[in-house]
RNA sequence: GGAGAGAUGGCUGAGUGGCCGAAAGCGAUCGCCUGCUAAGCGAUUGUACGCCCCAAAAGGUGUACCGGGGGUUCGAAUCCCCCUCUCUCCGCCA
């Protein structure tokens, strides 16, 4: 969320911002909305103003014994007045806040114009392709040739998106988990935490779920309740409605959940393997930080991301995404894409973004400077950790071999129980 | 699931219709005092929104907020209704 104040006074930088993520929001309405909001609270604050004293008044003449009743007659028919602005009031307000809760962040500056995932610059590569002399395999085939990924079992228990892993599979996945929380923990300097799976609506309104991505979400029948898409829910609401102290900035945690997404719209995309699947685990990493250290604080935590896939060894690029590409809540996006042997393709594996002050002015995550005792929004930033199924897949295809088994990369193996090499059986 | 108790400012805790944005204490900040520390004295100590002023900040002013929502009343922290959460006991349960 933008401050209303701020869309007020800048509508033109605004509307120009939003033109360059290709979204088209209707602001001559919002100035019509703040208008009417505005000049309703004025008038009824004034009527307010005035009962207020006169009910002093009457209670000072009941006091006195004297009568009252002609001014409580007139405050009456204010009273009446007063409730009728009240509820234009509030239906005001609900359709500004409606509209306001619509209209995503501003690019930063530094963000490159564009309309699309190909206009992303990559800002960085590490590593390189390995060569096989053999012809790689997906994820999926190796998987299921090894017997560590049932996809027909998932999708029987549950349905399509689901996977069933078994042995060294389900090894390897909690391996990887084990292994981002513990370098995430000892040498990055998070503070693990382990979060509620279900969050409520006020929750998924204060990162930015809720109201317009609704469709995205499961939700629990019968309750407020809805199934978290990533562990930036439930994290970035430990501070919901909180002021900070400055000195405790930055605060950094990290945790594992699992995450589950409808993928509405995303039907025929993806649909083999483990890559879009409607639950998976992810280890996620939070920030709050001063404004003024936001950015610094979004390179860190990029590089924090980026350091699990050097240790994995695996091959990747990191792209800044471009204004047309950009996330509803972000100001600006680095996407970790790791090298998909298998699919020949690079693939999304991480999402470092900072969100500036828009997460922290609908959940209301505040801190205060020390020095001038001012109160001001925190920043709020997250990345992935990495997401761990498709870990599982990059691992899988780039550590393949030619009989079809699968080295494990030397940073994990003291997680793996003493396994090196996943074989067919 | 059943029965009961509770929710007030950074914290503790008073307050059953107007004098309450809210006593008192604690904490915090600033100042004074004191060889140092401790103690003591004094002042200050919420947030949001609107309006005025303004380049801005500061300042002035109004309104709202005593878990959330609704109602009664000229007037609600206080009375009534609904909801949420916390605690205690019983039942059930991984």
């Amino acid at each position: 969320m933008l401050e209303i104040k701020f869309i007020r006074e800048n509508i033109d930088l605004v509307r120009t911002k939003l033109e360059e993520r290709g979204d088209a929001i209707d602001l001559g309405r919002f100035v019509a909305m703040d208008r009417k909001r505005r000049d309703i609270l004025q008038e009824v604050e004034t009527l307010r103003s005035e009962r207020n004293s006169v009910s002093k008044e009457i209670g000072a003449r009941k006091k006195n014994g004297q009568d009252a009743s002609d001014i409580i007659a007139r405050m009456g028919t204010v009273s009446t007045r007063i409730k009728e602005l009240d509820d234009a009031l509030k239906e005001t307000e609900a359709q500004l806040g409606e509209l306001t809760m619509t209209i995503p962040n501003i690019p930063h500056e530094s963000v490159v114009r564009g309309t699309g995932d190909d206009d992303n610059p990559v800002v960085r590569e590490w590593g390189e392709k390995p060569r096989f002399d053999f012809d790689p395999k997906a994820h999926w085939d190796i998987g299921e040739d090894l017997n560590i990924l049932d996809f027909a079992a998932g999708a029987k228990i549950t349905g399509a998106r689901f996977t069933l892993y078994r042995g060294a599979g389900a090894l390897l996945e909690r391996a990887l988990v084990n292994f981002m929380l513990d370098l995430h923990t000892t040498r990055h300097g998070y503070t693990e935490v382990f979060t509620p799976f279900m969050v409520n609506s006020d929750s998924m309104t204060g990162t930015g779920q809720l109201p317009k991505f609704e469709e995205d979400l499961f939700k629990v029948a019968g309750t407020d309740y809805y199934l978290i898409p990533t562990a930036e829910v439930p994290v970035t609401n430990i501070h919901r409605d909180d002021i900070l102290d400055e000195k405790d900035l930055p605060l950094s945690y990290v945790a594992y959940s699992a995450c589950f997404r409808a993928e509405a719209g995303s039907y025929g995309k993806d649909t083999r393997g483990l890559i879009r699947q409607h639950q998976f685990n992810k280890v996620e990493m939070v920030k709050f930080t001063k404004p003024e250290e936001s950015y610094d604080q979004l390179e860190k935590l990029t590089a924090n991301a980026e350091e699990i896939l050097e240790k994995l060894g695996i091959h990747f690029r990191t792209v800044s995404l471009c204004t047309g590409d950009l996330g509803f809540s972000s100001a600006k996006t680095y996407d970790l894409e790791a090298w998909m042997p298998g699919q020949d393709a690079y693939r999304e594996i991480s999402s470092c973004s900072n969100f500036e002050a828009f997460q922290a002015r609908r959940a209301g995550i505040r801190f205060r400077r020390g020095e001038s005792g001012k109160i001001e929004y925190v920043h709020t930033l997250n990345g992935s950790g990495l997401a761990v199924g498709r870990t599982v897949v990059a691992v899988l295809e780039n550590y393949q071999q030619k009989d079809g088994s699968v080295l494990i990369p030397e940073a994990l193996k003291p997680y793996m129980n003493g396994i090196d090499r996943i074989a067919r059986k």
